[in-house]
RNA sequence: GGCCCGGUAGCUCAGUGGAUUAGAGCACCAGUCUUCGGAACUGGGUGUCGGGGGUUCGAAUCCCUCCCGGGUCGCCA
């Protein structure tokens, strides 16, 4: 797709080549910084040293040179020392992007660029038979990101849920179930009990070796089908199913596919066959497979010992899986940093098999989460935050607040504020920086409501609305179409018309997005485009415009703007409410 | 010890080669205070861009080296 600042971009490049005077490898513009009167520069350093001339002199000579259409977007070229600087045309631009917003609406800023393609997005994943927590967090909203950014930008999407629903702790759950009974009721509430149940047979395992033994023995009998513990088992993934999608629900997050590590169960052991058919595994003196690669990676396995199978086994099986059943071009795993040598190992593995030749494989990584003390949080330390717990406290600081600020709101509204908001600030406080760091908890800073954070940002759309609403009642009659065309002329004033140099950026801002797999960009726009809009609302009164005509442009700068923002926090799996 | 992340303002973070002022938020101080909704706006910064070398006309950004924090290195996931 094409938009204003790539065709403004393309009338640059154009303009420097028809003169003649530089090489096209040489031509490479770039963004000058905000304080810098201009819209797009090109650096005549490289250029010049080619040509054997000083880069000043290059600039003046092409800033002589050059003579912009007239009907082109660049509005003037100057040349500021080594640099030569373009400026957009503030009508044509204003033109184009509120043609673009309100042409496109929902669609405005999403791209073709996908077209034909597809990406899995492993997220979230779960552990069955737990509660979720906030560890859990990251992967959910960072992936449900992405899993947006992609679709907007034409990919074909197949989301999966990695579910933690296999292994030996599940022997130990059935067994404590069997011992002490099933506990009662659904939903988050039966999960805590069976993880009481969890951690008492543990305690006592450690003490008594036949609890042990039992534990083992139930998990030898799911592995083999035993009716029973298939049942239970069963019964556990059922209710952790239910039990997150009310998560989910308050995330905005949707999963197309289940698809948990049970599933690849009976695919393990050609996996493994394979694996030392290709002579990338062998068997070692213990009967463990072992996978020696023979570059820089440590050497793991494929198979214990005792002939059970392990992690890497079944995300082998996984991967050649998502290959045969989607054919896609990129799979992203958003999975924890700790992980981070695994994945090597596991993409290291996959390609020397012969396979994803052609696949991008990429382990979106994030850092880890720590309490107060620097101490990684856990359920044994006691100092775990689940994830409906947070979920309710960030809705209960936001209702106060919407209790205090709008006290004339029905209390449904309250309720339904109170949650976008809330849990729209924790969403936030995990999107708007880049991933890969640590983070210490702080609850304030989590639920923050001011400042750059989610509350902000919807404030500033709720304000949007505010204006179109009142608009609309006063019934002020539309201008005719032929005024209409003339309307973005009128947008001249600077805190115009930086606004609307922010929401053309949109589409830029989606693209690196999912280019770095960093939904952060997104979220960094989204903030700017508030604060534009904060400069806007200081310096140009809508309602109040010196004309009609004029109170008409600005009534489409502002729903487009309220468009372009719903769709920037629509990529972050955010809400805005139309009053908060 | 090997490998992987991170180190930018008191705190949390953007910026990853170019324009004699390295940007935001929080916190703190002072203002806006008959407002198109104050969850807002304006002003206020003596920052060794972890240290030291190097490449370059130019380095927070690239290369080398060291320091600090976190993670990880075969029978858990």
């Amino acid at each position: 797709m094409e938009y204003a600042l790539d065709r403004f971009e393309q009338q640059v490049r154009a303009a420097i080549a028809a003169t003649g005077q530089v090489p096209d490898g040489l031509i490479e513009v770039t963004a000058p910084k905000p304080n810098i009167p201009a819209d797009l520069a090109f650096p005549t350093f490289k250029a010049a040293k080619q040509l054997g001339m000083n880069p000043p002199q290059l600039a003046g000579a092409l800033a002589q040179a050059i003579h912009p259409a007239a009907d082109s977007l660049v509005a003037s070229v100057v040349a500021a020392g080594p640099f030569l600087n373009f400026a957009l045309d503030p009508v044509r631009l204003s033109a184009a992007v509120l043609e673009e917003v309100e042409e496109l609406g929902p669609r405005y800023g999403s791209d073709d660029q996908g077209a034909g393609k597809t990406v899995v997005i492993d997220y979230s994943s779960p552990n069955v038979a737990k509660l979720m927590h906030v560890g859990h967090i990251r992967s959910t909203i960072i992936g449900q990101a992405l899993y947006n950014i992609f679709r907007f930008l034409g990919y074909n999407v197949v989301g999966d849920n990695h579910l933690g629903d296999w292994g030996k702790q599940f022997g130990m759950n059935i067994a404590a179930i069997v011992r002490w009974g099933k506990p009662a009721g659904d939903g988050e509430d039966a999960l805590a009990q069976i993880d009481k149940l969890y951690a008492q047979y543990a305690r006592m395992a450690k003490e008594d070796p036949a609890l042990d033994d039992e534990a083992r023995a139930w998990s030898l009998k799911l592995e083999q089908g035993d009716p029973t513990a298939r049942e239970l088992w069963q019964w556990m993934v059922d209710l952790t199913l239910t039990a997150n999608q009310h998560n989910y629900d308050r995330l905005g997050v949707h999963i197309d596919h289940n698809y948990g590590e049970s599933f690849y169960e009976p695919m393990l052991p050609g996996v493994i066959q394979e694996a030392l058919d290709k002579k990338v595994a062998y068997r070692d003196e213990g009967g463990a497979v072992v996978v020696d690669l023979g570059n820089s990676l440590p050497t793991f396995l494929l198979q214990r010992s005792d002939s059970g199978t392990l992690y890497h086994t079944r995300d082998v099986a996984t991967l050649l899986f998502r290959l045969n059943e989607f054919h896609p071009s990129q799979i992203l795993y958003v999975v924890g940093m700790p992980q981070e040598l695994h994945f090597r190992q596991l993409f290291a593995l996959v390609r020397a098999m012969g396979y994803a030749e052609d696949v991008e494989l990429e382990h979106i990584k994030f850092g880890t989460i720590f309490d107060q003390h620097g101490q990684p949080l856990s359920t044994r330390r006691g100092n775990m935050i689940y994830l409906a717990d947070l979920l309710n406290d960030a809705h209960q600081r936001a209702r106060a607040v919407v209790e205090q600020a709008s006290p004339d709101l029905p209390a449904a509204e309250k309720d339904a504020v109170a949650e976008i908001v809330g849990v729209g600030s924790v969403m936030y406080n995990d999107l708007y920086q880049d991933p890969r760091r640590n983070i210490t908890l702080d609850w304030d800073r989590m639920l923050a409501l001011e400042g750059n954070s989610a509350p902000y940002i919807q404030y500033m759309y709720a304000r949007c609305r505010s204006i179109l609403r009142k608009a609309a009642a006063e019934d002020i009659e539309l201008p005719a179409a032929a005024l209409n065309a003339q309307l973005p002329a009128l947008l001249t004033h600077p805190a115009e018309v930086a606004l609307l140099k922010q929401l053309a950026r949109l589409p830029g801002a989606v693209r690196e997005a999912g280019a770095r797999y960093a939904p952060f960009v997104v979220a960094d726009w989204c903030y700017e485009t508030a604060r534009a809009l904060s400069g806007f609302y200081r310096d140009c009164s809508v309602l109040k415009a010196e004309t009609p005509a004029l109170r008409a442009a600005r009534l489409r700068l502002v729903a487009a703007t309220a468009q372009a923002l719903l769709n920037g926090l629509g990529l972050l799996g955010l809400r805005a409410p139309e009053r908060m």
